[in-house]
DNA sequence: ATGGTAGGTATCCTA
């Protein structure tokens, strides 16, 4: 069985009709992981995600910010939210898919301006989340599960993922202590990045272009902040990833674009 | 070095 499985941060999925049914027309997944939804689950766009070919679904939202949400075309079972740093945020959804899957969809803080936790609380949670994060797989390394983990981490962990690796080794999202947080969450479960699997790591790559540059595509100042991970027992599941550029350039955009993977079970 | 845009909510916060 063949499964492809999509992130995306939406920035607002209300805002998204177009993009999403591009996603849909083009890229064509099983599953679809979403962050920043923005919404609560009562005013999710539930018949559009219907009309579209999802009656399976995992909404996860509240007013406003954050918000995680999985979309399927496949059977989703056993639907959890796991909380974090002892907030109510909805960051993080769990679910079940077919072919035993459990599916992780995560949006980790962005941690504001300042990296530094002593006078900036968001870099502190964003920190804080990523050691319990760590904890948590490694209290499960070894269990044999087949894990998919995605989402928006907000961290481009190597120097290709950043458009200037020496420019942004100040800039929140590529600081040393951020990156060593990401890679130690990796190394706990020995998950592996799936798209770097395929996409070589000597290539630059970049999932997020912000909304302030007068030419986002000229400029090109992007960052690798959206990620699929998998587990050592589907690490050889493996067929394909791709990271779709040009939706940064649709009518519309959200700044993110989606991340995508193939795996045949 | 600075400020730039977008989204949500309600006039300011977050990214």
């Amino acid at each position: 069985m063949r499964v492809r499985i999509t992130t995306w941060n939406a920035n607002s999925i209300r805002k998204r009709e177009k993009a999403l049914r591009r996603i849909v027309a083009e890229i064509a997944p099983d599953v679809l992981c979403l962050q920043e939804t923005k919404v609560e689950d009562a005013k999710f766009p539930h018949a559009l995600a219907s009309e579209l070919g999802f009656p399976y679904r995992w909404v996860h939202g509240q007013k406003g910010y954050h918000g995680v949400a999985v979309l399927s075309k496949l059977p989703l079972s056993e639907p959890r939210a796991l909380k974090w740093c002892g907030v109510e945020d909805c960051r993080h959804a769990v679910c079940r898919l077919p072919g035993d899957i459990e599916l992780h969809d995560l949006y980790i803080p962005a941690g504001g301006d300042i990296p530094d936790p002593e006078i900036n609380p968001k870099f502190a949670h964003k920190l804080a989340m990523l050691r319990e994060l760590r904890a948590y797989f490694a209290d499960r390394r070894g269990d044999g599960a087949k894990l998919v983990l995605v989402g928006d981490l907000n961290i481009a962990p190597l120097e290709t993922d950043v458009w200037n690796h020496r420019a942004l080794l100040d800039v929140v999202s590529h600081t040393p202590v951020e990156t060593e947080a990401l890679l130690a969450l990796q190394k706990a479960y020995g998950f592996t990045d799936a798209v770097r699997t395929v996409i070589p790591p000597e290539k630059k790559l970049y999932t997020w272009w912000s909304y302030r540059a007068r030419d986002w595509a000229a400029s090109d100042r992007g960052r690798r902040l959206d990620h699929i991970w998998l587990s050592p027992a589907l690490a050889g599941a493996l067929r394909g990833a791709e990271v779709r550029r040009e939706a940064r350039g649709w009518e519309e955009p959200s700044d993110h674009v989606p991340v995508t993977v193939d795996l045949e079970l």
